[in-house]
DNA sequence: CCTTTTTTGTTAAATATTTAACAATATTAG
DNA sequence: CTAATATTGTTAAATATTTAACAAAAAAGG
């Protein structure tokens, strides 16, 4: 058994590196599916190549977090999982509004409900007054007036923002305003928000740019190296 | 001027880092701002300052493609735009086909056709019977099973997987299959494709999920620190 | 036309990340 | 019970990325 067994939440008092982090939910993902699967054990070898990464990297990864192995036998999916699900914060109900009930809104909502357990949008907000009062997916929308006092009388604690880029920035402003403390942002602008708010921006146009430039380096350097 | 006015494309034979890669679409975004609002001329330090990262990389991000600024002057906005659009293979039409037409499907045919010029999405694939014949955007949706002979009579660079997570690498195989070197995914799993077929990732998941991480940390170490 | 200022592109130093190596230890097999 | 094998967690080395420093050169000011 681990030394620690896994007691102790960030063994190291130094900042977790954001690379580390952003390898944690693929960590979780595999470790779901052979969860599923029924395997028991893995070793960080085999763990390792399923991912496509070092033996080396997963275990450096996991040091900062604590010893969840043993030694000659390797680790347990369902307590690595338990731990890693424990780490990304998926073991607590986390409640969530989202502003822009456009389609991009309406597919995250989809999306981040069914997915996902442990995150639960409670509200969504527009200012389109067709959209206002309709019930999506369970849902209830309401007028974007009414985000302040909303918030005030609820406990949330991530804003989803999926507005167009043009008011994305003042719909974050409310929701700082309001102190939630994690925004999702979907927006296609590089929010300013004060040191003690999170947010996570979901690149997509920049990730076509990115297939994009990565085709035409591919097809300027040849083909075949 | 510049002293070889980025006449080549990439000067080095180096592999460019990834990290730079990923960098040049948010340059562009903030190039674009700054073109949109009549800005002829920047330095490298104002628009670090902008994007809240230093001078120094900036320049050295450019260099890897060539000599776009001028001594004592600075960046000419509009020239450095197009040159940075250039890389990011902007300036030539795309044609994508998307597979999956749910919600998420929609919406990224939406944003793709309307927020970046270049990429063409000229055809929806599903295997709902509901929805095949339809026109979506503009765009027709076929029947799935028409995917490979479609492919064979069209220029398409890009396939876009928005399909469940079960489906993907069967959509990705037959996308490869059919010559497809470019595929931009958005269902949940790590595609296996050959070496020269290029995935991009989109990972919506993976990004509520460090959001959540970090916002736990936060909690954890101190709302101060 | 000359001097001062600005700002680039690049070389070198500092920092961070990844990979390799290995002692420690649990497991397995005989 | 002992020896051989497997595999972790961690320390050290290698690699990659970021930042700083600065010579070169253009622009601005007189």
């Amino acid at each position: 058994m681990g030394n620690e067994s896994g007691q102790n939440f960030q063994r190291r008092h130094q900042q977790i590196p954001l690379a580390v982090i952003k390898r944690l939910p693929v960590y979780h993902r595999y470790l779901s599916d052979l969860h599923q699967k029924e395997v028991a054990r893995i070793s960080s070898s085999e763990l390792a190549a399923k991912i496509g990464i070092t033996a080396s990297q997963l275990r450096q990864d996991l040091s900062w977090f604590g010893s969840f192995g043993q030694q000659g036998y390797g680790y347990r999916v369902d307590e690595l999982l338990r731990e890693v699900s424990r780490i990304l914060g998926l073991n607590q109900n986390i409640g969530m509004v989202l502003v822009g009930a456009g389609r991009l809104g309406r597919a995250i909502i989809h999306y981040a409900n069914f997915k996902r357990r442990g995150f639960h949008t409670k509200a969504i907000f527009d200012n389109n007054p067709e959209i206002v009062g309709q019930i999506i997916d369970g849902i209830p929308v309401y007028d974007i007036s009414e985000l302040e006092n909303y918030l005030k009388n609820h406990s949330i604690q991530i804003g989803v923002i999926t507005t167009p880029a043009t008011v994305a920035q003042e719909v974050a402003d409310r929701l700082v305003r309001s102190g939630i403390k994690g925004i999702w942002n979907f927006a296609p602008v590089s929010l300013k928000v004060p040191d003690d708010v999170i947010v996570e921006h979901v690149h997509i146009g920049e990730s076509l740019m990115v297939l994009s430039m990565k085709l035409q380096q591919r097809k300027a350097s040849g083909p075949d190296s």
